[in-house]
DNA sequence: CAAGTGTATTAAGAGACATAATACACTTAT
DNA sequence: ATAAGTGTATTATGTCTCTTAATACACTTG
């Protein structure tokens, strides 16, 4: 489900919410799913079950899962996480550009590196 | 010349350098500027001068400062770092904007708010 | 009732960050 | 030449975060 990148000097905790998160938002597992319990994937990753614990709060927390003692984690609905993350994306991007023009990368040379990363996207949705 | 935020959780080296290297990538500090020496900008920061050590090292091996032992560190020539600072913010550009277009963010939505920083930018240089 | 869930606690070790106290080589000004 | 101001290096100490480890407990499912 998970590969760890070892060279990766993140806290393992956190690379596996990005990942979880990577595959929630993309819709590899879908609203409902039911995840791996704390020690299975603990078992998994050959990592101690208190880190996965840790990874899965934050993920509660952040509304992309919701647990049930006794049951399990499961993804939660599109509905708790789509909005926050939009925000938060775009807050980011927001940051990046103006970082971009403020090192003196111009307005042309981004609006045409969007142009041309928007066709990329394209044409792998349609195979190339 | 600089003002440490104690919310900020990462490490104090690493805050000098961001912000020195904004204010020269920026041109408040122009190349050839001598830069305080170690001890006095680690006193005006009421921080150890190991700390600032650190920051001019790091500042140095990005080629924003050099050093002459036992004169100072100065800003190194534009040519040393402008291009490198280009391909690192727009190399940070493309991962941000990537991630919005996963996130379900349009490309419509970025070419407007695009549009948009572009126009606040230019007011404000023209003095709104 | 047993096995599988999440959750909580305490202890220990590793590593990064920062402070502290020196020491040394070089440059500049006197 | 000397003193003061530079950068640089080293060692020790303390704090904090991350991680592992070992348990323990409440709840749910079969």
């Amino acid at each position: 489900m998970i590969l760890l990148d070892y060279r990766d000097k993140r806290p393992i905790y956190e690379q596996v919410v990005d990942k979880l998160e990577h595959l929630i938002v993309g819709g590899a597992l879908e609203p409902e799913t039911k995840m791996p319990s704390v020690r299975s994937l603990a078992m998994e990753l050959a990592v101690n079950p208190n880190t996965i614990q840790r990874a899965y709060a934050q993920l509660e927390q952040e509304g992309y899962l919701y647990t049930v003692t006794g049951r399990g984690n499961f993804v939660a609905p599109e509905s708790e996480w789509r909005e926050g993350k939009k925000r938060e994306v775009l807050t980011a991007w927001k940051k990046a550009t103006l970082q971009a023009l403020d090192a003196g990368v111009t307005a042309e040379e981004l609006s045409e590196l969007l142009r041309q990363m928007i066709k990329e996207s394209n044409e792998e949705k349609s195979g190339v």
